[in-house]
RNA sequence: GGGCGUUUAGCUCAGCUGGUUCAGAGCAUCUGCCUUACAAGCAGAGGGUCGGCGGUUCGAAUCCGUCAACGCCCACCA
């Protein structure tokens, strides 16, 4: 059989996921097994592949298909997030390209276009999923905005506000002035930044003195919002400011001081100026004394008319002329250089403002409680657990959840307006025409008579639905499909959506099925280059995934992901690991090259070696999957995968195969060839959930199969019994065979030339015709003395050795002899010393004492061995 | 400012309830090999006072305290 010597993984992969997809193998349906559901976390429908995809959709596809392959009725369901803001964003700077503004859209025009943005850039993301291997059920591919969740969301929403749990209100919320809507505590990220902090003169009004107090500030353009000055009572420097009133600098305005112990006496000049429009803080001082709100923005940053100056200036520029313009009117004291944080909207990168305005409101007390029993209470498991505390601190403070969003592209929410004020929440706009006329007594008022709220709701609004809506459990409570598949087994998502997405699922989880979204999640880690940085488009240090797999193949980016991936860590991604991958990929492939380059002669008998060996490594391969087992119990993929990748390299290609390989153009015996191909199929099978598409290639050309059968398919080994004393019996073998292919080298001594081996002392002799084997040794004898020229070596307490034939370095020798006999009459010192150690032998478990004592005879007989090899080179 | 986590070989990490010669793995490095599955390979070798200091213990990489460096999360000091 020809085969070519090097694996092209580019040929392979198309044609088995083409083969998987046409006999159904993704396909779930609820039936009588066991069921193992993985919802994806939904990446956003415009989106593009990028590493985190890559490592996050590995991870989930290594523990569907392993489930799969345990026979349980695995079921992965796909599908992508609207991501309201984003698309948006990316649909009004496509328009703006094209001249268009937004604002000179209607609603259903600017829709229409963002539809159709969708259906052009939508779902490219799941078609790169293929390409890596993903088994998702693809027939059930969701869409957050498709028409079962789009009824989920707003039957939520109805439900939530006839619970009472959904409010509306004037509040101050974060603004993205770009974006021109509200954001959640949530998207907001706070970033330090170096600026300054402006003292500026309030002068006291009516002070004969000419007086003034000097308030420090970061934001001197907020001056035309002022409507108090604040100082902490108990402040003695500032007690003569009680009662007064001052006025603000530039504006003129006359504002009273206020008290308040809010203010940190020893920040600044201990004066706060009072900005309730525009400061959260400044917000709550207004509320508690009264005090006017003068709104100084628009939406989109710039001064408004309400300023009364300044105004149609953006807000960046006004700070830098109103520094000018105070230090012309001789008000500005002072200016330092200052750290602060400032917060930036998470999609759109600009400052965020804090600003008043009527948004919907969820509150959020109620349903944190079971969602934090049952993460602390260990019903939902976190790996790593570390995020256990992340999730309490943030459920235990947790806020309400501003969900409305000024924007288009979303579920609109699903309130509707009376002309004469007032509003009623329904699922339908009919439903709520009967409402609004029962509310308003009038008859006769009708659906155009209505005006539905603006806004859409936050995207998480949605997607915490997700682990439900998938199964239409909203919708259709109790339905077969939820009844099954929920609650989803693993969820597999990375730390920073933890709050946005993880938190609120089990929120809606325990809310709506009264039971837990998921068992298990499995935080991933940041994928970052392999200077530590986070991988990012404007520092253009992302590899393309889809680059990567053509280079590599996917099994080898697979791979090259999982080699540095321990659960919760930050993977420090490197070419080179897929390179490993791709290696590994190669030596399967070649062993597989091997074993079916054989010809198979049934005449003949099975060799020694080869029966050892087989006993040797069928012990070998249930032990590793026992390993193997208990890795993935603990989410520690990453070790698993190490796991089958030494048995394969290590143990079956270097060990077995060696031992079992015929001579060259020699036949196999049957037993061997029939005991290697099971191997062979175990190991894949192993191996298939980490790299699917060689595994199947191979494990079809292993044997005869028929069509429609799949690796995919197939049951994972189950271990025996394992017998470590054979194990460890095999770990010598290896020793003295290290030890003979030592000697060879040192000595030149061609591996053709056959030789033998002397043992002094206990040696198991079942290994024998392996150790021959595998250093061609023409006898292994046991003997009472060493021959001169010989060189030796030792295996725990046996001595080894060689008669090389020429006369050997005898100086050499007993340097190396010396050197040996001194660090073994040291560790047995150390022994001695512990065991002579009263409190140690007194306090000691037995077992431990017992060990000592062994390792004291051991070290005993080596000791005596190395003397006598001493004595005897020196004669 | 509060909390959490990390620190073990050149790199990335294991080391679970203190005790086998416990100081490990993979990669990288070095040496020798194109040996008829594989040079994307084979065989062999070197490499660490387990971040510092102190304590508990017969015994500490492992437990406690403390300091340091790094990372993450949370928080309204203008």
């Amino acid at each position: 059989m020809e085969i070519a010597s090097k694996y092209n993984p580019a040929e392979v992969e198309s044609k088995w996921y083409q083969y998987w997809l046409e006999h159904g193998c993704f396909k779930s349906k609820p039936d009588g097994r066991e069921p193992y559901t993985v919802v994806i976390p939904p990446p956003n429908v415009t989106g593009v592949l990028h590493m985190g995809h890559m490592l996050n959709n590995t991870i989930q596809d290594i523990l569907v298909r392993r489930a799969r392959m345990q026979g349980k009725n695995a079921c992965w369901v796909p599908g992508t997030d609207h991501a309201s803001i984003a698309t948006e964003a990316k649909v009004v700077n496509r328009l703006a390209q094209q001249g268009i503004k937004k604002s000179d859209l209607t609603r259903e025009e600017f829709l229409q276009h963002a539809w159709q943005w969708k259906e052009e850039h939508g779902g490219i993301i799941l078609k790169q999923l293929r390409k890596l291997g993903a088994s998702c059920d693809w027939d059930r591919t969701a869409f957050t905005m498709d028409e079962i969740r789009s009824k989920s969301v707003i039957k939520v929403f109805v439900d939530l506000y006839k619970k009472g749990l959904i409010y509306r209100g004037v509040r101050m919320v974060n603004w993205d002035p770009k974006a021109l809507t509200a954001l959640s505590d949530e998207e907001v990220i706070y970033k330090e930044e170096h600026s300054k902090l402006y003292y500026l003169r309030y002068m006291v009004e009516g002070d004969a003195e000419g007086r003034y107090a000097v308030v420090a500030t970061t934001r001197p353009e907020t001056i035309m919002g002022d409507t108090a000055m604040c100082i902490n009572p108990n402040d003695p420097k500032n007690s003569w400011l009680k009662g007064k009133k001052v006025i603000v600098p530039l504006v003129n305005r006359v504002i009273p001081v206020i008290e308040d112990d809010y203010v940190d006496i020893e920040f600044g000049t201990g004066c706060l100026k009072v900005t309730p429009a525009h400061d959260v803080n400044d917000y709550m001082l207004g509320e508690k004394y009264n005090l006017p709100s003068i709104d100084i923005f628009n939406d989109n940053g710039i001064i408004s008319e309400a300023a009364g100056m300044y105004v149609g200036m953006d807000r960046f520029d006004v700070r830098k002329q109103i520094e000018e313009d105070l230090k012309a009117a001789g008000l500005l004291e002072k200016v330092e250089d200052y750290t602060n944080k400032v917060g930036f909207s998470e999609r759109t990168n600009v400052a965020i403002e804090p600003k008043l305005s009527m948004q919907w409101f969820l509150k959020m007390e109620k349903l944190a409680k079971p969602a934090l029993e049952a993460v602390l209470n260990g019903d939902i498991e976190f790996y790593p657990s570390k995020y256990k505390n992340t999730y309490k601190y943030w459920m235990e403070n947790i806020k309400d959840w501003c969900i409305s969003r000024q924007l288009w592209w979303g579920h609109r929410i699903p309130a509707y307006f009376l002309p004469e004020g007032g509003f009623v929440v329904a699922e339908t706009p009919e439903d709520a025409l009967e409402q609004a006329r029962a509310k308003s007594g009038n008859q006769a008022l009708e659906l155009s008579d209505l005006r539905q709220d603006e806004d859409v709701l936050d995207t998480w609004f949605s997607s915490w639905l997700w682990p439900i809506s998938l199964f239409d459990g909203i919708n259709h409570p109790g339905n077969e499909e939820i009844n099954y598949y929920y609650p989803t087994s693993d969820l597999v998502t990375a730390p920073d959506i933890i709050f946005f997405w993880v938190a609120r699922m089990i929120m809606a989880g325990y809310e709506y099925e009264g039971k837990m979204p998921f068992k298990n999640v499995y935080f991933t880690g940041i994928v970052r280059d392999k200077l530590g940085r986070k991988m990012s488009k404007s520092l253009g240090n992302s590899p393309d995934p889809l680059m990567l797999i053509e280079k590599y193949g996917a099994d080898g980016v697979r791979m090259g992901l999982m080699m540095a991936a321990p659960a919760g860590n930050d993977i420090p991604f490197d070419e080179a690991l897929c390179e490993q991958g791709r290696n590994f990929n190669n030596k399967i492939w070649n062993a597989f090259r091997l074993v079916k380059g054989w010809n198979v002669d049934s005449s003949i008998g099975q060799p020694e070696a080869s029966t050892v060996a087989v006993e040797w490594f069928k012990m070998k391969l249930d032990k590793t999957i026992k390993e193997v087992n208990d890795s993935f119990s603990k989410y520690r993929l990453s070790e698993a995968m190490m796991a089958v990748y030494k048995l394969f390299w290590d143990e079956f290609s270097s060990w077995y195969l060696e031992i079992v390989k015929p001579g060259y153009q020699q036949p196999i015996d049957a037993v061997t060839y029939r005991a290697t191909i099971g191997f062979f199929d175990s190991l894949l099978k192993l191996l298939h959930p980490f790299m699917p598409f060689i595994t199947e290639e191979l494990w079809q050309a292993l044997e005869n199969r028929k069509e429609g059968e799949s690796l995919m398919l197939a049951l994972m080994p189950e271990a025996g019994l394992v017998d470590d004393n054979l194990l460890d019996q095999f770990e010598i073998v290896k020793e003295v065979v290290g030890g003979v292919r030592t000697i060879r080298l040192q000595k030149n001594i061609p591996n053709k030339e056959s030789l033998e081996l002397h043992v002094l002392g206990e040696h198991c002799s079942d290994f024998n015709p392996v150790i021959c084997k595998m250093c061609n040794l023409s006898a292994i004898r046991c003997v009472e003395e060493k021959t001169l020229e010989a060189i030796s070596f030792l295996v725990r307490t046996t001595e080894y050795a060689v008669p090389v034939g020429t006369v050997i370095n005898v100086e050499e020798e007993l340097a190396k002899l010396e050197e040996e006999l001194k660090y073994q009459q040291g560790f047995l010192a150390s022994v001695l010393k512990k065991l002579s150690n009263e409190n140690f032998v007194n306090k000691a478990p037995a077992k431990v004492i017992e060990m000592e004592r062994k390792k004291q005879a051991d070290a005993e007989s080596k000791i005596k061995s190395i003397e006598e090899n001493i004595r005897a080179l020196k004669r």
